[in-house]
DNA sequence: CAGGATCCCAACCGATACTG
DNA sequence: CAGTATCGGTTGGGATCCTG
């Protein structure tokens, strides 16, 4: 069995690792605001009200989720020195690294559609 | 802007379409089951309990998964006819074409570990 | 304005019991 | 054995209020 296509290694051991690998990508790109807030940040740099307003996300996990980006280093936090002050959020060049994955899975999900809507 | 590279296509509704398709896939990839029952189905067709005791999973949330699975043509089913019946299932040809998705998020989640583990 | 604290609700999941 | 129904616990998100 080829590595690449197997999810199943000799041992529950290294099961387990392959799947926790895996686990950490999903954490990031699997939840229901992640990919959201990257693509809107995209767009360019945005403060949290902005953040909020355009992803229609309440602050409180608005807050999680952009700690957690950040905690993975998709993400810049920059405090600005206004007043009252005011904080920047900002993709770092480290997020592009996940365009592979988001768009081998767009490239996925319109080939399934197709397959699954009767097709064309 | 690249569109292999953006997620923020010019209009809001083609914003929503891609969103969508993103969407498809990660309610296939992103679960907290499906990729579990995919790679176990790697080594092979099974019957129902085994699957259930093999993934841990309550006979409840696998039949829900399997019928998702089933489906979006990941899932074969078949009904044995044995006294009692017993039903088997086996992963589609189709399925393969999944493979990419995940090792892409393989990938990427071993090369992300790395960075943020202070890597070697 | 940023974002933490609190309260509430909805979705989800597991265990178990039960039917065909 | 396959799969559903019921119930109870847990998680996660939304709304709102509050402070620095």
């Amino acid at each position: 069995m080829n590595k690449d296509r197997c999810l199943l290694p000799a041992t529950d051991d290294e099961c387990r690792k392959a799947w926790l690998t895996l686990h950490d990508t999903l954490d990031i790109v699997g939840g229901k605001w992640k990919l959201v807030l990257i693509s809107i940040l995209r767009g360019g740099k945005m403060k949290f009200r902005e953040l909020a307003k355009e992803a229609g996300i309440s602050p409180r996990i608005l807050s999680k989720e952009l700690k957690e980006l950040e905690a993975n280093g998709l993400v810049s936090r920059t405090v600005l020195d206004t007043r009252p002050i005011s904080v920047e959020y900002e993709l770092t060049a480290y997020s592009v690294s996940l365009n592979e994955v988001i768009s081998t899975m767009y490239e996925w999900g319109q080939m399934h559609r197709q397959k699954i809507t009767g097709k064309a």
